[in-house]
DNA sequence: GCTATTGTGAACCACATCGTTAATTAACCG
DNA sequence: CGGTTAATTAACGATGTGGTTCACAATAGC
């Protein structure tokens, strides 16, 4: 996988997994185990998760006494959200139309 | 990988050449041969990127002659942006006091 | 029909990812 | 100290990714 940040934030979306552990914990804190209840899945696997999401960025960890408590860190999707707005005229419809009439305009004058 | 459509379309995005492809195509279609001159890869790797695009539909390929121009299709980042909307309030400060604010009484409360 | 251009497919390699189980660290508690 | 709980590390396997080179298909144009 590239390692500039961008592509890391995506890398570590591209995960339902991963998705639905920053989901429960924008609901607030969290420890490991608590976070892997939901999942069918061993708590090392959980445990390799949040390490991809921690070099994201998008979690950090605290610690007390054996518990690691997670936290949501959201400012990578900000980077996601200011990435992908660059493109919002591509998809929110103003722009289809405009495009289908410049192809319009076009045909007419091939015409 | 997993197989949902927001999975897939993270994946894709997840590649600094496929989202530079990307940003190509905002300018308007292109042939393979045009979208592979800025980089230092074989044509097949693009062609491979270019795959992963279209199954995520973030492309569609036409026909022309030899030529099969390629053609942004924004939607899937549409989507994008509608989950990453779910996290905003997290990074774009408000939140951030709210949530010190609300640590703050709690130890005041506390004591 | 021959040749050049455009792009894909097949086969292969190096390496990352996602999962497992078993062992290990770290801290609490009686 | 000994036992329990929480979580990570280590080692392994299956599968996926991103790159290569070489061969091939499809079309244009002489």
């Amino acid at each position: 996988m590239a390692d500039d940040a961008l592509s890391t934030t995506f890398a570590a979306l591209a995960d339902p997994t991963r998705r639905a552990i920053l989901a429960r914990l924008a609901g607030g804190e969290a420890t490991v185990t608590e976070l892997a209840e939901p999942f069918a899945v061993s708590l090392p696997a959980i445990s390799k998760h949040l390490k991809v999401l921690e070099k994201a960025g998008l979690i950090t960890r605290g610690r007390t006494a054996q518990w690691r408590p997670c936290r949501l860190e959201a400012r990578p999707l900000g980077e996601v959200a200011d990435w992908v707005e660059e493109y919002r005229r591509f998809w929110d419809g103003s722009f289809d139309r405009l495009a289908e009439h410049l192809r319009a305009v076009q045909e007419g004058e091939a015409r």
